[in-house]
DNA sequence: TTAAACTTTCAATATATTTTGAAAGTTCAA
DNA sequence: TTGAACTTTCAAAATATATTGAAAGTTTAA
């Protein structure tokens, strides 16, 4: 395989499994277009690689940077804007878990507080199940979620390093 | 707040959380509804508990069946199929974790590791972006997929007790 | 100022996903 | 067999999500 059609099936297979976990195929793919590209990119050039419009491109740099996967750089003496993303793994993944849990595991988690705390007959096989399942529920979402804040905080070769220790 | 109300929280909350993971929300509001019913329910009583249609119902509880989600129970001498989910929480985690590897996570693998044997100019800064991307990003893959391996063995006591032991 | 070079916005459009519901299919007791 | 009681199917409709592109906005050099 030569390396424009390679690039071309990295940035489908992205965008796919992107897709499936609910992040936007373009979004995804104008990350992995980033990912293995060495120069900045104007909005142009992505316009371009990816056949996409003006206000898509846009859009999709400005949702990038906002969950903290790309950056812009100005160059002295003009007025394009250029982007590039971080190419470090491991940050890329502590940056999606951070921004994943705040918008949607926090959320989640405050809800099922809440609901731990409906009183209810406990005689009651529907009150009975209900509880079970809410708390049951809490607190694995609470392991996730301290699991998440390690990650955030370790090195990628402690995290692994501790984790297949472990596991072995 | 009352029993009733509390489940509709519950029942919206795992909706939201499910679609922005990629799960059709309706499947996983009939997976919170079983969760929280003590009894098995047939296809009649969803319909009517989420107000969605019969096919919405039939495709949905078969969606999670395949999901190893709900099973169907038949009662000696009727007719109806009576449906019911599993209420442990690890299993369900299990279950989910194992799926989606199987579904999405393995079909990016068995890419990525055709990718990372692409060969190239070793001088060519396109070539070196592109196979540093490729390959660190299998090599976290990988290690997702291992930890997930794990995990599907693992008891939960064990499972959350080694990785706290570790991230103390 | 002006106007060229660029970025942003957003209503309209296109696409993808989900849902409906009626018809077809199945099962089984009589 | 028949037909009542149930399940399954799937084309059409509804809904949700993503994309377009032209117009409006911004910035800067002259």
């Amino acid at each position: 395989m030569e390396l424009p059609e390679a690039k071309q099936k990295f940035i489908e297979a992205w965008g796919k499994l992107g897709s499936e976990w609910g992040i936007n195929r373009t979004m995804a793919q104008v990350h992995a277009l980033l990912l293995v590209t060495p120069e900045t990119l104007t909005t142009e050039e992505i316009m371009e690689a990816l056949s996409i419009s003006r206000g898509n491109a846009n859009m999709t740099l400005r949702d990038l940077m906002s969950w903290g996967l790309v950056e812009k750089q100005h160059k002295a003496g003009e007025r394009k804007e250029y982007f590039y993303a971080d190419k470090n793994t491991w940050n890329i993944a502590r940056q999606v878990a951070k921004e994943r849990r705040k918008r949607e595991l926090d959320p989640v988690l405050k809800i099922l507080d809440e609901l731990t705390k409906v009183e209810g007959d406990k005689k009651d096989p529907a009150y009975q199940t209900f509880n079970k399942s809410v708390t049951d529920i809490n607190k694995l979402a609470k392991n996730v979620d301290k699991t998440l804040e390690t990650m955030l905080k370790a090195e990628e070769s402690w995290f692994w390093g501790s984790i297949f220790k472990i596991f072995k």
